[in-house]
DNA sequence: CGTGTCATGTAATCAGTTACATGATTCA
DNA sequence: TGAATCATGTAACTGATTACATGACACG
């Protein structure tokens, strides 16, 4: 949230709906987390609210970033990345796809690489919607090695669905045919 | 853990073991989610549990997916994966990146790039150690599935390192360049 | 006239981690 | 002698999601 603030002074409603458009590939926040965490930064210290009043709409509650906000900020930035827990249910299922049928298999990875293929398709659109819009901007370089380890990350798993495939319907195929010389 | 009990009846600790010799890279547990979870199994007669004495030891409790435990996990391995919610603290870090010096940005990338490559062979000792070891064992090729996963994922990342690593540091010369003449 | 957007917030719940408690054995 | 492993569990806490509450305006 601090980071966002550096950008422009906004509201919760305008964070959320930034991230939405920005960092959504890898950070989601939703009001429960933001309503409060901009008020504990106003409380610490590193925010200041001030309200603004529209004609017919409910009032809006703009924090705007603090010199020691900044601070705490670039500090936080420089401490090591903490890595997160890695789950990931898909990589579950099919560790333990020996005990369903290969075709719920082939179906579950066929989907996923449906929507990795989608993803790609925003990187594009992100690209060209967002970054460009903003370029010649100091922060455009940065958002872009951001998006560039999406389509890294996208590519490869891309290609890791087309070779699971290959191999599940080679497993399939070999299934069919033990199965006719039974017959 | 019902899928790991499929392999055979188990107590939470060997689970706890288990799983970080084999889905540790996307998928862990710990010990206050496992006993809970083997106590709900049991309630649910999903599993049963027999305990074993041993000398000097504490007992075991050894878990064992029922008839009904069985049918409970192919029903919900043939559900779709629902995706998780993706967090990824660097790259958070690098999309703000323009609030630090370019050396904070270069070293946090630097540091990751390190950790994939341990993280690569790592894969390749379990595919020796683990894998093989129980070929041929109707789960190997799963087994290898969920893996080259990995495989894929992270030289995708590591080349994305590379990438970012050059390009940060041609932003460093063009800012010492400008230093210079600013001189 | 119904859906979506604008706008802010709290309460309840669920999930996950850390810390605590216990105690024998093995290995360096 | 101290650290690591074996072995099971609970309590407290933190973090995150879902549900709830409210209400006007714009668009088709």
């Amino acid at each position: 949230m601090m980071g966002m603030l550096t950008l422009q002074p906004m509201s919760g409603y305008d964070l959320k709906k930034l991230t939405e458009i920005s960092i959504d590939n890898f950070w989601q926040e939703n009001y429960a987390q933001i309503y409060p965490i901009l008020k504990q930064l106003a409380e610490e210290g590193l925010a200041v609210k001030h309200t603004e009043k529209q004609e017919g709409r409910p009032e809006r509650s703009i924090y705007a970033l603090t010199e020691m906000g900044q601070q705490a900020l670039q500090k936080w930035l420089a401490e090591p990345a903490e890595d997160q827990v890695e789950r990931h249910e898909l990589l579950l299922k099919l560790f333990f796809g020996v005990q369903v049928p290969l075709s719920v298999c082939i179906e579950h990875v066929r989907s996923y690489r449906e929507k990795q293929v989608r993803t790609l398709e925003t990187y594009e659109q992100t690209e060209s919607a967002v970054i460009k819009r903003y370029e010649p901007n100091t922060n455009v370089p940065y958002w872009r090695i951001a998006l560039n380890y999406g389509r890294h990350h996208t590519r490869a798993v891309i290609a890791w669905c087309d070779e699971t495939l290959l191999a599940l319907k080679e497993c399939e195929e070999q299934e069919a045919l033990l199965a006719t010389k039974n017959d």
